[in-house]
DNA sequence: GGCCGCAGTCGAATCGATTCGGCGAATCGG
DNA sequence: CCGATTCGCCGAATCGATTCGACTGCGGCC
């Protein structure tokens, strides 16, 4: 069942059927009728590996995401969502790759094997190895994040250091003196993740333009972290009365290690950040956070790279977003804790 | 960068360099080493579509999974997580497929494009078309579930009905006589998901065997369902004593409304179900549950479709998985309600 | 009437790999 | 010393599409 059968059956050349096909050359009413009919007769479509060979594209964008091993949070399973969803509405296959540990090689064979017309990559450190061996291999790519040299590459991205240092400020507006940043888990942050590192920085300017004290510690991203992790964190600093965060997963934990500890929220405790919404509506108390537009992003990518992968020549094209804080009931007065 | 440019660069014909590369036939130690260095040096990787065209296979599978909007369960995604680290660990790409909704251009394309060489199917019917138009296009597929008739098809898939069935007999053993089943989305479960009828089947059938009585819901897929879901039932069913589930994502919504009702787990209510082995430890209390090895239903589901590739005319291989249930705390004697 | 142009179609080249048949040189046995 | 193998390599065909140049009628224009 390939383009010559068509032909023979339609008693037409095998250009006739591509032309019918692309619509690329005129073909006769009759003619293009009659191929049409054999087409849906015998169930034919082209064959992609020839077709890409060929045309020299894939119809086929690689999302490169953290390994299997480490779990997918629930933003990331937004964006991949929306990559997948965005991707099918432009009639394009997305090709999954872990990278990071043992999967190299998937994602050296992405890159390099011809196998996708652009990659869309996920949870970019700060000094990327990836970026380099994207650029160097001529792929057209797209981050979801970014590294330290913003201007090198085309993204989309959170403005995490804004967010998180307009959850200070509310805290700070609330009347609330000491602060505590929970970030991601510490391996993450200690390998360069940008979200981590800018989300600090927030905390800290935010903190100095208030002048109030704060401290920072990482979380593991599951629920038991989180309740270990903000166990600690009161014990050690009594005089904390509010939480910012990044770390979505840990938040239930952290809410039972509040609750344990017998402060309500957000009567005696307050806690906000930055999260997928529907995650932040389904804990319980709903979250006061920045609502990733997951989807968003997710379209805006397969948009920007559709752009390069036109034109890669043109000049890099960034997104950086901040979506407002949504009021969910985790902040209140500050209260001094007994 | 083809392999004619490494052929003439080595100075030897194309054909030498392939067979270098694949080792089909001997070449000599020396002719060996000068295309290994040039292909080194340029940093070469044969075209993907190239090769899947001549070789007649993509090494690439496609994993069809739910479509984008609605979100997937944690249990879904360790299935999808686990899928890829076998495919990559076996030299395979994986090619993400929506299914369902308005994605089914992207099924098509995968199941008549030839763009892979095998098909992994999740979230199947009771009366699924896929299986029939996945047989028709002659592409080889192994399911994560099954049909209504299982015989059809290759699969791996949880034994729901005895799982159910064994939490129930748990219950029943711990002196509960009121027992409710909170099943799956009810667009879901009308609509002939798999699980969903047979947890049903299960239900009834230990329902029936120890004398209890019972009542079957079905709940959103998330916390705050489960929790209207919950607090309807307990409004409506004071008799009830336990919930069996096999709504994962709803089950923190149910521990809301259990204690806002003023019943706690275990002491005044049990709760029991099959959920991935880290959701139910990351809920508070964590749950008593059949863990579902989401990591091996993975691997096998794709040891299963290589085999089929290879061979696919050798009879279907079925897989039902009875994962014993993880006593975690959340199921004790029964007490009746005042 | 001759020439131009266009619609409609065909044949052949092409993309980059794999693979089969065959050819020359080296090796081996009698 | 000669015929038969074996080893190593080459050239050409092939996979299934797209695409370019060219050919054939046919109508319009001067």
């Amino acid at each position: 069942m390939n383009i010559g059968e068509i032909a023979k059956r339609a008693g037409v050349s095998r250009s006739t059927v591509s032309y019918a096909l692309t619509g690329k050359r005129p073909v006769s009413e009759g003619t293009k009728r009659r191929i049409q009919a054999v087409i849906d007769e015998l169930g034919y479509r082209p064959n992609a590996a020839a077709r890409a060979l060929k045309e020299g594209r894939t119809r086929t964008i690689g999302l490169v995401i953290p390994p299997a091993s480490r779990r997918l949070t629930d933003m990331q399973l937004g964006f991949v969502s929306s990559v997948v969803d965005a991707a099918a509405r432009a009639d394009l296959d997305v090709l999954l790759s872990p990278s990071g540990g043992e999967h190299e090689r998937s994602f050296e064979r992405v890159v390099t094997g011809r196998r996708v017309d652009g990659v869309i990559l996920m949870e970019i450190r700060l000094e990327d190895d990836r970026v380099a061996r994207l650029n160097g291999a001529g792929v057209p790519f797209v981050g979801i994040g970014h590294t330290s040299h913003p201007e090198e590459m085309s993204w989309v991205d959170l403005d995490y250091e804004t967010l998180i240092a307009s959850c200070v400020h509310h805290l700070a507006d609330l009347g609330h003196r000491h602060v505590a940043l929970v970030n991601r888990n510490a391996e993450l942050v200690a390998a360069g993740y940008g979200p981590g590192h800018r989300a600090q920085a927030g905390f800290d300017r935010a903190l100095a333009e208030r002048g109030l004290h704060g401290v920072r510690v990482c979380s593991g991203d599951d629920a038991q972290a989180g309740q270990a992790c903000v166990e600690r964190l009161l014990a050690e600093h009594p005089e904390l009365t509010a939480i910012a965060t990044i770390n979505e997963a840990a938040v239930a934990g952290m809410y039972r290690a509040l609750a344990a500890a017998g402060l309500a929220v957000p009567a005696h405790f307050s806690v906000a950040g930055v999260a997928a919404r529907h995650w932040a509506e389904n804990l319980h108390p709903p979250l006061t956070a920045a609502d990733v537009p997951a989807d968003d992003m997710g379209a805006h990518a397969v948009e920007l790279l559709l752009q390069r992968i036109a034109d890669p020549l043109a000049p890099h094209r960034r997104l950086l977003l901040t979506p407002p804080i949504s009021l969910r009931g985790t902040t209140g007065p500050a209260r001094h804790r007994t």
